[in-house]
DNA sequence: CCCGTTTATCGTCGGTTCGACGATAAAGAG
DNA sequence: CTCTTTATCGTCGAACCGACGATAAACGGG
C-alpha cells in the first residue's frame, strides 16, 4: 500500500517478456460488493452498511471495497467479509454473482464492481437489526424503503435475491442458511422465507429425506421447535438436487 | 481515443462533487472476452482467433478486446462481436458469463476480463473452419488439441460450455442456434449436439410442442431434411421452460 | 406404378414424482 | 388426562417422462 498518486501501477508494470499493455487503454478501479443474506427474526435479511464518505454519504449500501494489488477477486470478497463486523465466521456459501460496469455508475470515475453472493446462518451474524452502527441487517422486503441504496446497489441486490431464490431450487445451497445441525422444519422455514411461499410440511419432508445425499441423519433429536421431537440432520455431500425442489407457482386469485 | 500515455484517465477524472477516488488504489485494465458458439457441420463449434501479438503469439484465443472509455460492458462485447469477421449479424443470444481476475492471468499486468456467452445460428457465421485466417471456427471437442488456448481461455471456454449446456435445459436459448424458421428435428439436433446425447424424436416432439410459448407453428412445411414434410416453427415468447427439458443422465456402460 | 427408405407425427403403457390431504406419533401445557 | 403443537408416515389422483408401437407423407429405384 504505497502512498502518493500513482493510480495505475499494474497496467504499466511487467514490461518484460517483450510485451506490454497498450498505453492508451482505459484503466478502471476495481471493487467487489457483497450481497450477504441470512435468515434471522423470521425474515430474509441482507447486510447493509451506512456510507461514511461521499458520494452517497449516509446512504445504505452493500458492503464492499476496492481490490488490492495482487489480490484475486474471490480473495477480496472474503477479506471484505472478514472486515465486516456483521459476520463472525466465513460464510457457508460464496459465489460470484455478476459484474457491473456502466460508465456512470460511480460519479468519481470509472469503477467496475464484481458482485458476490454470500449466504450465512444466523449464528454467524451477530449484529442487531436496528443498531445505528455502520453495519446493520435489513429485511429484504424493506431494503428499498427510506433512502435508496447507493450506486446501483438496488439492482445488484435484486439480482442477488433472484440468484438465491433460484439457486436453492436445484442445489443444496439452502443449508448454508442453517446451523451445522438442523431439523427438516428449520430447513423448510428457510425455503419458505426465501421464496415467500408456504410449503406443505409432509411433501417437503418426503422430498428432502428422499433425495440422496441432501441430508444426513444424525440419529439425535431435538424439541427446540416444540411438539414431537424432530430428528437432527447435517448437510450431505450432494451439491445439486435432482430432481429440483419446485418453487410453487404464484397463485393469481 | 486519445493517443499518448495517460494510462488511467477515468480514475482521476470527475473530482467534482467533493468526492474523488482514493489515490492509492490499484487500477486494472478491463477487457471483454467472448465464448461465441454455433452449430455447424453437425458439431458444436466455438469462434477462436489467432493471436497476432505477444504474449501467446500465434496461439488460439477467444475473441475479445479492451473496454473503451465511456463504454458499457455489454456494449464492448457487442462491438467486439461486430468487429469479428466470423459473425455477420448480432447474435441471437448474449449474456454475461463471469469475470476472471486472477492477478497473474496476463503476464503484462493486471488485466481483468468479463466473459460473455453468445449463441448464433449457422447463417450468421460465414467463416470456414479450416481457414488460416485470424478467425476460425473450432469444434469444441477439439478446442483443447494442438497449442493450448491463450491466457485462462480454456477455463473460460469450459465455463461457457457448461453454461450453454445447462441454459438450454430450462430456457428457450437453444432456438438462438436456429434459423428464424426451423423444424422440430432441427431443434432436436441442436440439443443433441450441445449435450452430446441422443434424444427420442417422439418424446422430444411431444415435449417442445406441448410446452406453451416455446414454439409457434407457421402452418408451412418443408422437406429439406428429407422424408415426410415437417412443419416450420418460430421461437415463441417464452424465455423459461417449465417444466425443464431434462438432460439425459450419462450412461455408464 | 409399386416398394422400400426416410422422416414426421400421433398414441399407448408403465413408472416416477408431485400436490393435496388423511392419519398417527410424541412431546409439552394446563 | 386432555388439548395443542409439531413430526412423520401413507394414500390417492394428476402430470410428466422414457420406451416404443403405429401411421402418415414424402422420395428414389426398380
Amino acid at each position: 500500500m504505497p502512498s502518493p498518486p500513482e493510480p495505475s501501477p499494474d497496467t504499466t508494470a511487467h514490461p518484460d517478456g517483450g510485451a506490454a499493455l497498450p498505453p492508451d487503454l482505459v484503466a478502471v478501479a476495481l471493487s467487489v460488493d457483497l450481497v450477504l443474506l441470512t435468515v434471522r427474526e423470521e425474515r430474509l435479511q441482507v447486510l447493509l452498511v451506512r456510507r461514511g464518505i461521499e458520494p452517497f454519504l449516509d446512504r445504505p449500501a452493500l458492503p464492499g471495497g476496492f481490490v488490492r494489488p495482487g489480490e484475486d477477486l474471490a480473495e477480496a470478497a472474503v477479506r471484505e467479509l472478514a472486515e465486516e463486523p456483521g459476520l463472525r465466521h466465513p460464510p457457508a456459501h460464496l459465489e460470484q454473482l455478476a459484474t457491473y460496469g456502466t460508465p456512470q455508475r460511480d460519479p468519481r470515475g470509472r469503477v467496475v464492481t464484481v458482485a458476490f453472493l454470500a449466504l450465512a446462518p444466523q449464528s454467524r451474524t451477530p449484529i442487531a437489526g436496528t443498531d445505528a452502527a455502520a453495519s446493520h441487517w435489513a429485511p429484504v422486503a424493506t431494503a428499498d424503503d427510506g433512502p435508496g441504496l447507493a450506486f446501483d446497489h438496488a439492482t445488484i441486490l435484486a439480482d442477488g435475491l433472484e440468484r438465491a431464490r433460484s439457486k436453492i431450487e436445484y442445489s443444496a445451497a439452502a443449508t448454508a442458511f442453517c446451523e451445522p445441525e438442523f431439523t427438516v422444519a428449520e430447513l423448510r422455514r428457510i425455503y419458505e422465507l426465501v421464496w415467500s411461499a408456504r410449503l406443505d410440511p409432509r411433501n417437503f419432508h418426503r422430498k428432502v429425506t428422499g433425495t440422496a445425499g441432501f441430508l444426513v441423519p444424525t440419529g439425535r433429536f431435538t424439541t427446540r421447535d416444540g411438539g414431537r421431537p424432530a430428528e437432527l440432520y447435517r448437510r450431505g455431500d450432494a451439491s445439486v438436487l435432482y430432481p429440483a425442489m419446485l418453487r410453487p407457482v404464484p397463485r393469481l386469485p
